[in-house]
DNA sequence: GCCGTTTTCGGCCCGACTGTTTTCAGTCG
């Protein structure tokens, strides 16, 4: 049973009692539950194996027995008997927009739809009949809601066109761009998801501070847009020639910092707030902070301000998920260990070990576009001290393993005399060496079907170090998989990476499955770094694995996987994955000088 | 049903929006 499957099992629970009106508490309880268990990272059943159930927020001693019962049994019989008395077929409604227990309740009750299969295409047949505007609480409207909630819930809303971080980035910059050149517009930020810099985003929503909110409202209605989809003194909404979505909110100087923290979110760190300001008798809502006694509302002009007053450090955006953010701002208020962690930042990074150059070395799979001297030059824009030259490995169908090994011994010829030749090219441009970006000369390595690597033994001569890389049979049984990754890590020493480990690609693929403590207690053995590919599309490591990985003791680099110079820049999203899973500096092996990671590059374990 | 830095009992996030209401219930983020 997966984490989403009991989830799912949980939020039925719930919504039967919503309908057998128990306790309403006792509803949130059950809700609250399953919002937890989707947040873990690692199976609630591995958990449970492990005696560690008690450790998941929201499950106490009930819900604990009761999962006792479904990983022992596979079902519960408690479940089984609240949910059956309440009609099967208002589940499935559940999942239609606007429709919650009791209206699907009314809804199934009232017009007698008893099939599960067919009741959204029952739901839709006595829509269009005019049957469900007669039903006592619907009317007109509602029977239209309905048919239009089904027809978007037939297109799979919930998949709707999230985009990834890059692309929200860059259309919020022009946005902000934009926003910026207005005389009365004195702040601008982005808020939610794309605030907290999550891998992917819907709408794009952006605050202002101003005084004179008219001119802020109409200053952003002149950004180029296909639609207004509303506008009014609070703010506004356009649609965008790609289709996107921009939300701008105004909000006056002096109580911008509520507005800023309320719209950032998450809704769970929100959450978890409130409840800790109730406990010290203040209530918290998007306009600034309200002291229960007096009945006083306090505004506040920076997010610094609003924490302040609750007595905390201000919580960087990144870690606001309810991942246990406030208790740890509470410990750094008290000077206690184990408080907020000191962030890595992009200006930590020393260098950059997953890149691919145009030299053709007849790769497994794509090229990149631009030469070493290219790289190099960006390199060195960017205030590296050292990048990794990792190409695919050279085709092993195409080619017979002594021809490998002659590629691999050409290869680094090629890049060694050209490294030296454009060091001595720049020299006379008198610039001091010192500051010069040094080269690893690395190669991605594919791990085949069978968890062997698909470069030959005598080809490792003529690399520095690896990244291995699953980059096909994806649909690996989780040992099956296993197995074939801890085989290819540990089967040379130079294998100093496990690139873009889960394989996921956001948008259209799921990852493969792993034993992931089985991988981090090889990693952390072998003293191989875990990849948190900075790839817009792969975002990989997810950010909700990193946490688990530290504590596993496993170490991260953070590598681009660029195939063109710009893509370089694409750091900071990785940095990003890194801040949102806690990690620190020294977590993360490309933080360090050159020489030391040239030494822990080249330790052979 | 869960939970604890004023609590192991007595609380439990907050407001907006919508539609059907005539003061509120349900849903959502």
């Amino acid at each position: 049973m997966t984490n989403l499957e009991i989830a799912e099992l949980f939020r039925r629970v719930a919504a039967a009692y919503e309908i057998l009106e128990e306790n309403r508490f006792k509803i949130i309880a059950y809700d609250r539950a399953a919002t937890s268990i989707e947040h873990l990272t690692s199976e609630a059943k591995d958990l449970w194996d492990d005696g560690k159930l008690d450790t998941v927020p929201g499950i106490g001693a009930a819900i604990s027995k009761h999962l006792d019962e479904l990983f022992t049994t596979g079902k519960v019989r408690h479940f089984d008997s609240v949910m059956a008395k309440v009609p099967a077929a208002i589940f499935p409604l559940l999942q239609v927009p606007g429709l919650g227990p009791k209206k699907s309740f009314k809804l199934v009750t009232t017009l007698r739809l008893n099939n599960p299969k067919n009741v959204v295409a029952d739901l839709e047949r006595a829509a269009k009949a005019h049957k469900i505007a007669p039903i006592e609480g619907f009317g007109e409207k509602s029977e239209e809601d309905i048919l239009g909630n089904i027809a978007s819930y037939k297109k799979g809303y919930i998949k709707e066109n999230r985009m990834v971080l890059s692309e929200a980035d860059a259309i919020a910059t022009l946005v902000i761009d934009h926003l910026k050149k207005s005389p009365a517009i004195l702040r601008v930020d982005t808020l939610g998801s794309l605030r907290r810099q999550v891998s992917t985003i819907g709408d794009i929503d952006i605050s202002v501070a101003t005084k004179k909110p008219d001119d802020a409202v109409s200053w952003f209605l002149r950004f180029p847009h296909t639609k207004v989809i509303e506008k009014g003194p609070t703010g506004a909404s356009l649609l965008l020639v790609n289709g996107r979505q921009v939300d701008m909110r105004v909000q006056k100087p002096e109580a911008y910092g509520a507005m800023l923290q309320y719209f950032t979110g998450s809704k769970d760190h929100n959450i978890k707030l409130r409840e800790y300001a109730l406990s010290k008798g203040m209530s918290l809502n998007e306009y600034g902070i309200k002291d229960m006694r007096t009945k006083k509302m306090n505004e506040f002009a920076t997010e610094e301000d609003f924490y302040g007053a609750l007595s905390l450090p201000c919580i960087a955006p990144e870690l606001r998920e309810d991942r246990g953010e406030i208790e740890a701002a509470i410990r750094t208020h008290q000077g206690k260990p184990n408080g907020l962690p000191k962030f890595v930042t992009l200006s930590d990074i020393k260098g950059d070990l997953h890149i691919h150059t145009n030299y053709d070395l007849e790769p497994s799979h794509d090229l990149g576009a631009h030469t070493l001297e290219e790289y190099l030059t960006k390199a060195v824009n960017n205030g590296y001290s050292y990048i990794g030259l990792s190409d695919h490995n050279p085709s092993v169908s195409r080619h017979a393993k002594n021809q490998i090994v002659a590629i691999m011994k050409r290869r680094k010829e090629y890049y060694e005399h050209h490294y030296s030749s454009w060091i001595k090219s720049v020299q006379k441009q008198k610039t001091p060496r010192h500051n010069l970006p040094k080269i690893f000369i690395m190669c991605e390595v594919d791990i085949t079907t069978d968890g062997s690597l698909a470069l030959p033994d005598e080809a490792f001569a003529y690399v520095d170090a690896v990244v291995a890389s699953v980059h096909s049979a994806f649909s690996y049984p989780k040992q099956q998989m296993t197995a074939r990754v801890v085989r290819a890590l540990t089967s040379n020493p130079k294998v100093k990476i496990f690139g873009h480990p889960t394989g996921r690609l956001l948008g259209s693929r799921e990852g493969y499955e792993l034993e992931w403590r089985e991988i981090f207690a090889v990693c952390k053995k072998q003293e191989i770094a875990l990849e948190i590919n900075a790839y817009p599309e792969r975002l990989d490591l997810p950010d909700s694995q990193v946490p688990d990985a530290i504590t596993g003791e496993v170490k991260l680099v953070i590598d681009t996987d660029a195939h063109a110079v710009d893509q370089m820049d694409m750091m900071r999203y990785g940095v990003s994955v890194a801040r949102r899973g806690w990690a620190e500096a020294r977590d993360i092996v490309n933080t360090m000088d050159y020489n030391s990671f040239k030494s822990w590059l080249s330790k052979e374990v």
